[in-house]
DNA sequence: AAAACGGGGAT
DNA sequence: ATCCCAGTTTT
């Protein structure tokens, strides 16, 4: 990893906050590019919303991005611009928990303070052969306790960096090296022949439907854009006017007429397109939707209130997956603008 | 304590 | 189709 041996902690914790629920190979790219934009913490912090948003997309989990701005923000404003270097200070950040904070705790400072993460959950619960759910609160006090005391404390920030790296290499979620592991003669699991199913978690995730239906009004070559601020997934992302309903609708010429007529009052429009169904799938729900492109002759009041923008505007605000995807395809048919 | 929050890769 | 990812915040 390009941060190894790192010891700048606003690299650090960039780098730790992009990396939450977030595969290395899924990061990497936007680590670099965030440091090659904002190589300091200062440069981060004056960075318009909106820029750094962008550099975001797609990456998932937009809150992050909102914390990260307001503590690089809140570290120039109230600390001149230095990384907080004590535990207690780093864990009081917004977007820093108890992993990050161990996280820079260790590797920047060298802090005898364990992290916990996926990697560790897995490889403590086998090498201990622990059957205690990972996810429950009890779980994770237990393995968060074990984990302070197996710690290496005078090494902290490689140990810490070692046991993660071994649960990713190694002691793997799936079809982990047990053959060739240097650990096996002491592994409880390997020894009951439970590694396979260690370890436990007992919440069982279930998906729900939505149904989001695009209307894309153009208007004198500009486009409605809105930003989602609702408590709702994409939160601080842009969007097309939504049209979201709890049952698949069937749209065809006629009724999306019948629609802009009778539901927000357009009776003078042209119908340039209604796309194929497209699919998101997200980890709580899935998403189904469907661009319906709209030209307007008459700006009706209400859509007076919304930001008009144009196609160039458009590629400097950040979409949700759903909606790039989507755009990507027209632009790359240019049967859109 | 439980639910919400994205997107992608591996099995 | 399911799991899980160098988790945190809100309800």
């Amino acid at each position: 990893m390009p941060w190894k041996g790192e010891k700048d902690p606003y690299k650090i914790w960039l780098s730790e906050v992009i990396l939450q629920q977030t595969r290395v190979a899924q990061g990497w790219q936007y680590y670099n590019n965030f440091i090659t934009k904002y190589p300091t913490i200062r440069q981060l912090a004056k960075a318009p919303d909106q820029e750094v948003f962008k550099l975001w997309e797609g990456l998932g989990y937009y809150n992050r991005c909102k914390n990260l701005l307001f503590t690089a923000r809140q570290i120039v404003a109230e600390q001149k611009g230095v990384f907080p270097d004590q535990y207690e200070d780093i864990l009081a950040l917004k977007g820093v928990g108890p992993y990050t904070a161990a996280a820079i705790a260790s590797f920047a400072y060298n802090q005898p303070y364990a992290v916990v993460d996926g990697n560790v959950f897995r490889v403590l619960s086998r090498f201990f052969g622990i059957a205690e759910a990972i996810d429950s609160a009890k779980g994770k006090i237990l393995f968060t306790q074990l984990a302070e005391k197996v710690l290496a404390r005078k090494e902290a920030g490689i140990y810490n960096q070692a046991i993660m790296d071994f649960g990713a290499t190694v002691c793997k979620p799936f079809a982990p090296t047990c053959t060739s592991c240097p650990l096996q003669p002491y592994c409880k699991a390997y020894e009951q022949g439970t590694v396979n199913r260690l370890p436990i978690k007992e919440k069982t995730l279930q998906r729900k439907n939505r149904w989001f239906y695009y209307f894309l009004f153009s208007y004198k070559g500009k486009l409605l854009v809105n930003q989602r601020l609702n408590p709702d997934i994409w939160q601080n992302l842009f969007e097309f006017y939504l049209l979201e309903t709890e049952e698949q609708v069937k749209w065809d010429e006629k009724s999306v007429h019948q629609w802009l007529k009778d539901q927000i009052g357009i009776r003078k429009a042209e119908i340039k397109q209604i796309s194929p169904l497209q699919k998101q799938e997200l980890t709580h729900q899935q998403i189904k939707g469907q661009f319906i492109r709209v030209e307007l002759e008459t700006l009706p009041h209400f859509l007076e209130n919304y930001r008009w923008e144009t196609p160039k505007n458009l590629q400097k605000l950040a979409f949700p997956k759903l909606i790039t995807g989507y755009l990507e395809k027209s632009f790359l048919q240019k049967d859109l603008f």
